[in-house]
DNA sequence: CTCTGTTGTCATTAA
DNA sequence: GCTTAATGACAACAG
């Protein structure tokens, strides 16, 4: 739990953390600040189970909820209200990491002696550990927390909790868990300790550590686009952006609807088998929707429907078949009945996701492409959605890299050709920063600005300005959990550099990096004509030891003509007032030391105004300068941020289409399925319909779960004929 | 001459 | 109350 600790000192993701160790199912807004809102998910209250084993986690920290609504119907907001009421929900950190940490793979597991569990309702008679039960699955119980599996095990019922726990003797129960209700429901919904810690940490991972935690957590709470499909099972609520909902909404679905203790040949041991790739672990939980959900009604009465059709011999369905995804697919173009019934089965399909058609169109189209051409990841280019993306401003914009333009906001309608801007995206990044390597070290030398982005030792103003300081750079960002946007609220501390370095403008030298690479990128494409013109003197009030030598001031170039114009009114003020000490001395030195100065020497009153005034402007114009500096940092981070948002959407949206052809793939696949089932229920019934229909597209069903379902089936059909005859 | 960017200065506020 | 930093606003200046 690497980052356990930051968060520690929060109080939420204490909050959270104890809920999900209550084996509560918590769910986090990926649209609201992280753990500002914690809400459980929809249509769950607390119950008195969840809450009496909240209580006693609670208790070990004495946190008493006694005194609350035991048997009230307490709604996240209540409890997370109730539990920031309590003075005491700090939980000592320490305490509470060790107790976290205590339960890491490789420590073992024990449970708390404050976690035993009493069962009120719920028939829970052992003492369970719902932090393990959340915290700990897989086998062996060296496996960590895995979202994936979480999802798929979770989906499938199978919470090996005992696993995990070698020095507990104590069998798990399975069944009569109150709280594995939760997950068995909605197993993606539950937010457990390290699930929180992976759902900012898992996806650094994916970013070539490129992405700042703090960016890609902002950018989490922020980007629309967020879907959990990569360690992430948070729940999206809220505003819910069209594009991702196809997806989303697709898994979401699947997952809740799949019967926890359904067809046990697709929770058995090969299916467990986690880890393999990622279509293996998108498929066991995204297979089932078809087969088991509603399927004592609806997918009986398809089955129903599509025996009525077979019956009916009505192969009047040429004009469905091009809008069947599957029609273009591998099936060989399979005529007549079986193009029927693929159809209604992806009507079937489709009828379970309440979602606009639009967005099912959406899918659609992207699975149609993908079938089209299944060797492509992305969708083809020659769409006219695709050609209109593609006068979307966003990848004109990152060609032209100019990372200053503003947030596009993301049409759910060019989702599609977002895929394809993901290739290019990442193109022009691989583009610029070659392009940015291989230049830095002539813009260095040859930027001229004070501005201090070169890193000429020559430069005569770098030294002296050190300026542009920045509090974080993207560079920076990227090693170090030093969160940029933490210093866009002007945490830089100019004056203590100031005062380090002795320079005026306060800038670290080594801090001169900042944004650089966006900062050239920018200037390589945008040429910045206005950062040309960047020549501050910041060695207004800088030390005579610091500054630059005289002969630099002294240069007949027009800019320290103009420098030395602007500065001299002030100095041919002192020397007309016979001011017995320079203005650098004036401006520089120490209050003390100035009123020492003043009152070494006897000053008339039209001295020291005229000194004090000297002082006033010139600390005044180093004010001024560090504003302005601090506001162009802003800037050019802002911009290195934009950059890395961009990154972070391009690898998301090459995940989305990723997921998309594994979803493809597994439609697909029940594809085939159906038509083994269907074949071997042809067989067993002797109807014998034409082969032409069934062409098996994988063999890799198993046998014994299309001869159940293909019983089950049967049976059903027979009991619907002796009906019909009745 | 106009426009734009830079810089200095003033006034104000907050620490 | 004084000092200082920060910042908005304005003006002067240069290109």
């Amino acid at each position: 739990m690497p980052d356990l600790k930051k968060y520690l000192t929060e109080g939420l993701i204490q909050v959270a953390i104890l809920l999900s160790l209550a084996g509560m199912r918590v769910d986090v807004d990926p649209y609201l600040p992280p753990f500002s809102e914690i809400i459980l998910g929809p249509n769950s209250a607390l119950t008195r189970t969840q809450f009496h084993n909240l209580g006693n986690i609670l208790d070990g920290y004495n946190l008493h909820p006694k005194s609350a609504d035991l048997d009230g119907f307490f709604t996240a907001r209540r409890l997370l209200n109730w539990v920031r009421s309590l003075d005491r929900l700090q939980v000592p950190a320490a305490e509470l990491e060790a107790w976290l940490v205590h339960r890491e793979p490789d420590n073992g597991v024990s449970i708390p002696a404050q976690v035993g569990l009493l069962e009120e309702g719920g028939g829970l008679e052992d003492v369970e550990e719902p932090s393990e039960l959340s915290m700990r699955l897989g086998s062996g119980g060296e496996v960590g927390y895995d979202m994936a599996e979480d999802q798929t095990l979770g989906a499938l019922g199978h919470m090996p909790r005992s696993l995990d726990h070698p020095d507990d003797d104590e069998p798990i129960k399975e069944d009569g868990d109150g709280l594995s209700f939760f997950w068995e429901q909605e197993p993606q919904q539950n937010v457990h300790q390290e699930q929180l810690e992976n759902a900012r940490t898992q996806p650094l991972s994916l970013f070539n550590e490129e992405e700042d935690e703090f960016m890609v957590d902002s950018w989490r709470n922020s980007n629309p686009f967020h879907n959990q499909m990569f360690g992430e099972d948070l729940q999206l609520s809220g505003v819910r952006d069209d594009a991702s909902l196809s997806i989303e909404e697709c898994l979401h679905l699947i997952d809740s609807n799949f019967p926890s203790e359904g067809d046990p040949e697709l929770t058995g041991p090969d299916v467990q088998n986690v880890g393999e790739h990622a279509l293996s672990e998108f498929q066991r939980p995204l297979m089932p929707p078809l087969l088991p959900e509603q399927e004592s009604t609806t997918l009986e009465q398809q089955w129903q429907d599509v025996l009525a059709i077979m019956e009916s011999q009505d192969m009047d369905t040429a004009e469905t078949i091009g809008d069947s995804p599957f029609s273009n697919s591998d099936s060989d173009r399979n005529t007549g009945l079986m193009e029927n019934f693929i159809h209604q089965d992806v009507s079937l399909y489709q009828a379970t996701l309440p979602r606009s058609t639009e967005a099912q169109n959406s899918i659609t189209m992207e699975e149609t492409g993908c079938i089209k051409n299944n060797s492509m990841p992305n969708i083809n280019l020659d769409t006219s959605s695709n050609a209109e993306a593609f006068e979307d401003s966003d990848i004109i914009d990152l060609l032209l890299a100019t990372g200053a333009s503003l947030p596009i906001p993301i049409d759910p309608l060019l989702e599609e050709a977002m895929l394809d801007e993901t290739e290019l995206m990442d193109l022009a990044l691989e583009e610029l920063s070659q392009v940015q390597s291989e230049e830095q070290n002539p813009m260095d030398s040859d930027s001229g600005l004070s501005l201090e982005y070169g890193q000429s030792p020559a430069s005569p103003s770098r030294s002296e300005s050190s300026s542009s300081s920045s509090s974080s750079s993207c560079s920076s960002s990227l090693s170090s959990p030093n969160p940029s946007l933490m210093h866009l609220g002007g945490s830089v501390d100019y004056t203590h550099i100031k005062e380090e370095d002795g320079a005026v403008g306060g800038y670290m030298p080594e801090q001169t990096k900042m944004c650089q690479s966006s900062f050239l990128e920018a200037r390589q494409f945008h040429q910045l004509p206005w950062l040309e013109h960047i020549g501050h003197d910041h060695t207004y009030n800088q030390h005579q030891s610091q500054r630059k030598p005289p002969e630099d001031l002294s240069e007949e170039t027009p800019k320290n003509r103009v420098l030395d114009h602007l500065s001299s009114r002030d100095e041919k003020r002192t020397r007309l007032m016979d001011i017995p000490f320079s203005n650098e001395r004036i401006v520089n030195l120490p209050v003390d030391e100035f009123n020492r100065l003043l009152a070494k020497y006897h000053l008339n009153e039209a001295q020291l105004t005229l000194i004090r005034d000297i002082r006033r402007r010139g600390k005044n114009k180093m004010a001024a300068q560090n504003c302005r500096r601090r506001k162009l940092d802003v800037l050019l981070e802002l911009e290195c941020n934009v950059d890395s948002l961009r990154r972070l959407r391009a690898k998301l949206l090459r995940e989305k289409s990723e997921i998309l052809r594994s979803i493809r793939e597994m439609k697909q696949h029940l594809n085939s399925l159906y038509q083994e089932v269907y074949e071997r229920l042809s067989e067993e019934q002797g109807l014998l319909y034409s082969d032409n229909n069934f062409t098996l597209q994988q063999d890799s069903t198993s046998p014994v779960t299309s001869q159940r379902r293909s019983d089950s089936h049967s049976r059903r059909k027979l009991n619907k004929r002796q009906k019909h005859k009745k």
